[in-house]
DNA sequence: GATGAATGAGCTTTCATTCAT
DNA sequence: GATGAATGAAAGCTCATTCAT
């Protein structure tokens, strides 16, 4: 980070923020006291309050994507890109809990008022699990009657899920990185008793 | 209804409205003008605009708690419980939209200004899942190394997060019953390809 | 006026901030004060401020044109009406000075944040002047060389900017109805010595 | 134009800026950008926004005072001198037509947020009028009856309004130096047929 | 002298909530 | 109970002005 880039420290600021009490209820001035600049400093960076939220979204699943990409991209096997891609999700929760709370709530809130935004982005990362999806059925390692499109919503929505719940209860009945290994189980697996 | 239902009329109509906007933009006047009431009136049936949503929380899922329990009830095995659950929540949300999409937006949006409201209504709805689990590890027929609370969380993030999509998604390339019967398969069978 | 009349107490209330202060420097809240309502109520009667602005502009002269019209209706000769018009103008900004504050500097400074607004209600008072001129000239009572759309503009102009000096200045050294004989006498006859 | 004379570039700058956006809405930016000096720069040559709109007055009115003066000095006949100084004050409108909206709308605006300020060039300007009517009156060619003070904003306002019209509409019915032929004409002679 | 990033006071407008009728 | 006009607090955003470089 450079000396005072206002930018990023805003940015770091706006998750902070939204994070606790939501884009709606998060005041300009919040943000601003939290990054240590003027309120009016802030419009020098974002054009205004939605921009924020939207150059979060941009920026930072933008960082998400490529270090997630990077591990997966070592492996071979679709089965443990599956369990790889769990287990990033489920750690990223985990280690930048404000970040994902924003991403969470907001994207579900965020195509109430920005309905011309297309969230490029997080479609970009989700698609990571169709395309190992595909690749199991090309290896013929997973089913192919299943849709990856549908797969893929349900993986990230277990996963997401499941993040959410465990942030929200302050007392953790296990470890986020459990709860990864089950679901990438489920996926692969299902939940039913195999017969040897 | 009964003559001057009033409460249920704002209700319905707040259901419309904040699925239309979301909670924050919706004004208290387009509920009133949709339920046909002063905006006055609506002070007469609730405390402030959060209890309308909260409202809604409580007496709609409680209806939809009634409707899937009586469903699953008269099934005894938890394979078909699950599949049942599954199809009944892609349908809800198919056949009332408007609910769905005021549910699963302020489900994550509302703990960051009700802190302090702990949506049991919700709670009771997902742990149909985990009884499930629990009730098919009981009987031998689901694995034993599942924890039920992320089972249950990791089912309905799948199924939400695909109804999401699929609202959201103008042009549907399947179904809501696909969508959903995919989602009990991977469940119960693991995406893995089965040796015979 | 009706019982609490609220659009015109506030109509009145900025007829007077607006001439203290300038339609800029005035301050919505200035208004309400003056007009004794809070300042969210001006919003339901006026869309805005400039909607205030726009508003005087219509109603007060239309108020105006009216009161004029009559008395310029009773007369036959172009020059008698002439003369009314002066003096009828003067005594208005005398008898209504904010009023006349407001029309004057906002005429002008209109036009620069309202440049869609045509001030079809000024046109129209305007107008009177050029309708007397023609008709003098159709009576063979004036020089039928002058242009009745300079004519109108050149006696309007006149009439303005000598009662705003007059406003201006705190101690009058003639009274404003001299001044309107001097210049209706100045349209008429010149400035000249006239031979006899 | 000296080396680096902002203070020159700052002045020409404001008149374009405050004739297409008014005083209000100008923004310093505004008129640092079209000198093409950083904005701090301004506040080195003006205390603030409001001086440069007074020293547009000064340093403008100044020039034209002076060139006017050097025109009418070389008449004799005070009816040649009117004729000279409408026949001016309409050709700089035309030549300096940025300069002239700005001095039009913020000699009016002006009072109302610079009170104290006494726009001693502005009646300098005028009083150019009163002296001709004074002398026309001496020589015996003028009605004594009319006050020089009077008459003298009678023709700056006619000038003034009928120059204000003739910019505004886009499509010119008449040149402005006939528009000025007129207005000298109807101050000498009235708008009265003569009897021969 | 020159810059332009940073400041923060200030203002319009919105809208949940109230209360006289 | 029902109304809806009125309230006024609250907040996003602008921009004249400052000052460290």
């Amino acid at each position: 980070m450079r000396i005072s880039d206002k930018h990023e420290k805003i940015i770091q600021a706006a998750i902070k923020v939204f994070a606790k009490k939501g884009f709606f209820s998060a005041r300009i001035s919040d943000i601003a006291q939290k990054a240590k600049v003027a309120d009016g400093t802030i419009y020098l960076y974002f054009n205004n309050k939605y921009d924020i939220l939207i150059s979060i979204f941009e920026e930072e699943i933008g960082k998400i994507i490529k270090e997630v990409k990077a591990l997966i991209d070592q492996e071979e096997d679709p089965r443990k890109m599956l369990e790889i891609f769990a287990m990033e999700h489920m750690r990223m929760v985990r280690d930048r809990r404000n970040l994902a709370e924003v991403l969470q709530m907001e994207l579900r809130q965020s195509n109430k008022f920005m309905r011309e935004y297309r969230n490029t982005k997080f479609i970009e990362y989700v698609d990571i699990v169709s395309k190992i999806i595909r690749k199991g059925q090309e290896m013929e390692l997973f089913r192919k009657d299943l849709m990856p499109g549908v797969a893929k919503r349900a993986m990230f929505g277990a996963l997401d899920e499941t993040a959410r719940l465990w942030i929200l209860s302050p007392d953790h009945q296990y470890t986020i990185e459990e709860a990864a290994k089950q679901i990438s189980t489920i996926f692969l697996s299902g939940v039913e008793e195999k017969p040897q």
